[in-house]
Order: C-alpha cells, then sequence, then structure tokens
DNA sequence: GCAAAAGTGTTGGAAATACACCCATGT
DNA sequence: ACATGGGTGTATTTCCAACACTTTTGC
C-alpha cells in the first residue's frame, strides 16, 4: 500500500508502507511515470450543423480513420497550457472557449504505449478562422456523421458532445460558436443543432428576453432574402453578476 | 509544434515537426513523462452532517495540514482502477459510488515533482466501514470546517464539492450515503447536508413519491424516541429505464 | 399526558407550452 | 406579387412554494 502525502509513524501500524519525501520524489522521477496528453474536442457550427475539427491519422493501425487534435504534455508546462497551445497551433486564436471534460486512462488505449490522456471542448466561430485550416488532412465534420474515430478517440468525442449538450443549456455557451453579433434566429440554430431538437421560436425568444442578457445593438442583418432580423450581443457582465443558484431535485 | 496522431506528409507544409511513429514511441518512452496520481474525495453522512475523508500529511511543508487519499498511479494500472485500489486500501469497500471529477496539472502542485492528479469523488455508508478508521491519522471532516489543506487539495476539495451538489440534484446520489433502507426523513437530511439547505417536508415527499422510484418495504424505523417512520429502498432498475432526458435553457 | 417527529392536501403564482397572424425585405 | 423568414400575444397547463393540523410512538 503506498501513501502520497503521508509519512506518520501512527500510520505505520495500519499503513503497512507509508512512504519517505524522498521515496516520493525517487518515484516520481524515475519509476512511476506515464505519457500525458491532452486532446481537443473543438466545435464548430456552419450551415445549420455542429461540427467537429478532426485530423487524419496516418498510423498503419489507423489508417483512413479521424482523430483528435491532441499532443503529449510538456513536463515543464501546465496541463491547460498544453491545451490552449494546441488549440492556437490549430486555429490560431487565442481567448476561445476552453474546458477540460474527462480524463482518459486505461492502458492500452494508445498503441505508442501508455499515454493518458485528458480531453478538452472548445467552441470556436468557424468564421474566424476558415484561412487557418486550408490543410486537407484537417477537416470540419457533421457531429452525426462520426462513426468510428482513431484511438478511443469515438468515446471521448461523445463524452464531450453529451456534456456540452448538458452544459450549453446551463451555461452561455452557445455564443461562442457565432459572431459576436447575432440574429435571434441564429441563435436558435445553435441550440437546435446542438440538442439535435426544433424549438418554439416565439417561446426561444420570450426566454432569451426575459432572461434579459441580450443587448440590441441596433443593426439588422445584411443581404438577407427576406426579412432581416435585428442582431444581438450577449451581455457577459450582466450574466456575471446575476448568474443564479440552481437549486431544484430533478431526475 | 508536435502531433501525436498525424504523420501525413502533405500536413507537413503547415506543421513544422509531424513525428513518425518511432519518434512518438520514444516520447513515450523516456521524454515527456510525468507522474500520475489519483486523490479521492470520499464522502459520508454522519449525524446529519456530510463529511469528508482526510489524512494526516506529515511533510515538513505541510505539517498539521490534512490531506486527500491518494496515490501514484502505476503504468501498469488503469485509472478508474487506481481509484478503485484507493478507495478499498482507505475503506475496505468495493461496490461504491465513485466518478471522476476533474485533472489538477499545474506544474508546482506537489513539492516532489511534476504531479498531474486525477481527483475521484467517492459517497459511501458511514456505517459500513466504521471500523476501518480507526487510525488516528485518518479522520471524518465536517465539509464546513474545511479550512485549509495541503497541496492544492482545498481546490481540489472545493470542485468536488460544487459537483456533488450539482449531480446530486440530477441523478439518485444520495443513496450512497444511506444504508439501503431509509427514511424519508434522513434522505431529505442527507439532501439538505448537502446542498446546505432546508426543504419542506411535505413538497420533499410530494416529490419523491410522485418521482416513483421509491420502494415501500413495510417497515418502520425501530428505537426512535417518537412516531417511526417507514423505510424505503430506491429502486435503480426502474429508474434506469425511465430516467428523463433533460431539456431547458436555464442560467 | 407530553414531547417529538411522521404523515397528509390545498391553493396561488410562475413558468413552460401550444398555437396563428401580420410585417419587412429581396427577387 | 410572392416567397421567405421576422416579429408578436394569449390561453392552457404544469410545476413549484407556501402553509397547519392530526397521528403515532417513547418516555
Amino acid at each position: 500500500m503506498y501513501n502520497l502525502y503521508s509519512m506518520s509513524t501512527e500510520a505505520n501500524r495500519l499503513l503497512k508502507s507509508v512512504k519517505t519525501l524522498s521515496t516520493i520524489q525517487t518515484e516520481v522521477k524515475n519509476i512511476n511515470r506515464i505519457a500525458l496528453s491532452v486532446d481537443c474536442v473543438i466545435f464548430g457550427f456552419d450551415e445549420n450543423k455542429l461540427k467537429v475539427l478532426l485530423i487524419r491519422s496516418d498510423l498503419k493501425k489507423f489508417h483512413d480513420k479521424w482523430s483528435l487534435l491532441g499532443d503529449l504534455v510538456d513536463p515543464r508546462e501546465d496541463l491547460n497550457a498544453a491545451a490552449y497551445r494546441i488549440l492556437k497551433e490549430r486555429t490560431g486564436l487565442n481567448d476561445l472557449y476552453l474546458e477540460q471534460v474527462s480524463t482518459f486512462g486505461e492502458i492500452n488505449r494508445h498503441p505508442a504505449g501508455r499515454v493518458v490522456t485528458v480531453a478538452y471542448c472548445s467552441l470556436i466561430n468557424i468564421q474566424h478562422h476558415r484561412l487557418k485550416i486550408l490543410d486537407n488532412e484537417l477537416h470540419w465534420h457533421d457531429v452525426h456523421d462520426i462513426t468510428d474515430l482513431a484511438f478511443d478517440h469515438k468515446q471521448i468525442f461523445e463524452t464531450s458532445y453529451r456534456q456540452l449538450q448538458r452544459r450549453v443549456q446551463e451555461h452561455p455557451l452557445a455564443f461562442s460558436l457565432l459572431p459576436k453579433k447575432f440574429s435571434l434566429r441564429e441563435l436558435q440554430n445553435v441550440y437546435e443543432a446542438i440538442l439535435d431538437t426544433k424549438m418554439d421560436r416565439r417561446n426561444f425568444r420570450k426566454k432569451f428576453f426575459s432572461m434579459d442578457f441580450l443587448i440590441d445593438v441596433n443593426e439588422m442583418e445584411q443581404n438577407v432574402p427576406h426579412r432581416p432580423g435585428k442582431l444581438y450581443k450577449f451581455n457577459y457582465e450582466k450574466y456575471e453578476k446575476k448568474k443564479k443558484k440552481w437549486v431544484g431535485i430533478d431526475f
């Protein structure tokens, strides 16, 4: 039995092999180390569909399969910094929505050896970085068309997508997929795409106007073949002040 | 720039240093490895209070501070298996509620070197293993009395506690803190302790009876100095069949 | 009989849902 | 003029919150 934190002699009666700090240091340095990677599930919204950014895997074992964007974490690099680095490399953008999802640590999940991976979910405005992904090894995939991915990335993707569906209903994430200024129809399209459902337009508007977090920017849509809608932006400051505490048993 | 999954020559125009499998293997084996640990936030319920199980840390740097129960992950061990191992070592119990919370990977979070830790949350019935924690280096602490813990364990604890508060409202976790048979009052006490709030007794009963997941076991409380309550157990099978899909924007 | 908690229904307000018509623009 | 989606209001239902008295047991 190990114990990473305690070296109590008192505890030794129960805990057979409590370690000294130098023992821990030896293990940390030489014995128990594992390769750690980050995988980013990068969502975008285009043509009224929710998309995920994938790269072609050319490992023989996974020929013709797609995989998430990932890399090893450098031992001198914060975990979150590694995730931001990967995003920056792939999208060219800073200041993105990025959130940790979960860590996947089965022994044989990677053919190169023991690699534990931390999954992150990111939401980006697909217009803003379209120029960066001319590379035809990188591709946006409709989330409905994901069949099998390389490694355990299908599982990672599904976990991330479910978490996104959950979180978008409780937090103002959807705006990260849209331009700063957007119409209510675009916003509703994002929700419908993420949740894979249809909503009533009038009730959707009522809901958002009653939350009172949308700022009317006094502009209209341009070049639409129908009556143009008003544009809004999300009031993050007001949201941060007012966000509710949620109590209510419901399962 | 690295890439763990792709070795496309096509991509090389954009991605300066895409790696071969053998390069990846070399890095996984020799270069980029990091010590990985698991920390368990073990919650219990006793005397109508929510408790967390901590061990005394005797590292000089953290003398007199308490810490979570954790250990290094063995490179030949599944991540989840490591968490179950730690739980088993400390509580003697298998088949516990155990769920991953989050991974903490700041560079200097551990004095022994670079240690990234995966936090897990567990709920146990405190009666069942009371005998295992005679060791006075292990102690149940009221969650309200947690001030500072060793390492970054305060942050880990708070993240886990918040997640518990969130999840207990949407999933039937509370029953893991109680005996198989429990009274509605005990159940309500668990919710009130976790959520740190008071609830209306009649509405609480109405809520649970209308969900219709409680089985009346036709037994009563024994040896209470007042009218004894009926005992129930939770119908997990029925819950699994019926659990609802939740749709509704609310933030 | 008294203390202590179990058990039980109703009502008002808030929020969610369902639903149909007129309006502004591009073609 | 017409096709397309923008914009709006009301009635109904469902859910939640507030609230007080009677019952059963141990002492």
